[in-house]
DNA sequence: GAAATTGTATTAAGTCATTTGATACAAAGT
DNA sequence: ACTTTGTATCAAATGACTTAATACAATTTC
């Protein structure tokens, strides 16, 4: 019995405007953060990803030393990629990745000297005065 | 009378990880939208600025490019480089920004299956199940 | 009109991160 | 042994970004 496919990525979604080995390892990151990737699940060998998303091994290896240094996956010589089986990583990364997409709204709402709401309100296509009472 | 200084950037805030032109027109376009940049002032000339970013003409010149093909600014041969006197290249501005920083959000909210709301509950720190009680 | 100011255009070069491609080695499984 | 898989290294190509230098064009100022 040969080895099945352990988990493949679901989308092609590589494009040009950002790194490539960082797009890969921020979507483990999300499958992991959603749930859609569990823990102890075996990844794709980094020749095999490399050929499915069309580029090198070196690419998908940076991505997953990337993801090894967060502690996400473990790597095994001659086995293979696993998420890691500490389900705190999971709550860790959703955390970390939450963050990172709230402190930065926080960040610009912050210099456009306005609260994350009302950033979020003037967006959805309300009026932003405030002050129209 | 010599013309007095027109409008100063507010902190020296470039940095290597992004374009630099990019962080000086999200500058003056963060300036823009929360008003502390009058429509109508007048921005440094592209050496002047160039000088006090200590980058080439070059790079000031590439941000003005970008923010009057945005039509935000409006340049003048010999005579400068204005803000808009339209108020609503203002509002509009001002709406782009947010769009982009939430639709930003929401796109990793949406990757992570969730709602905003619920991903900034989680960033700030309470637990994300929701079935505690 | 001359000079200064300011925007615009061009060209060559240099830097840097990223990616490729190739190759070799190391550890585990069969 | 042989295959699978991760790891390491190196040279080269690519491409975006930036610098630097220079010249030209329009407007203002003198």
């Amino acid at each position: 019995m040969t080895l099945d496919p352990p988990w493949q990525p679901p989308a092609w979604s590589l494009d040009p405007s950002r790194p490539l080995y960082e797009q890969i390892s921020r979507l483990i990151r999300t499958e992991l953060a959603c749930g859609r990737l569990a823990p102890g699940t075996r990844l794709p060998p980094v020749r095999e990803l490399a050929v499915h998303l069309r580029v090198t091994p070196n690419t998908v290896m940076r991505a997953y030393v990337e993801l090894e240094r967060d502690g996400l996956i473990q790597t095994f010589r001659g086995q293979g990629t696993f998420v890691s089986r500490d389900p705190s990583v999971v709550t860790a990364s959703r955390r970390a990745l939450a963050r990172e997409a709230v402190s930065y709204v926080e960040r610009i709402a912050e210099s456009m000297g306005m609260s994350v709401e009302a950033l979020i309100r003037l967006a959805k296509g309300e009026d932003e005065g405030g002050d129209s009472a």
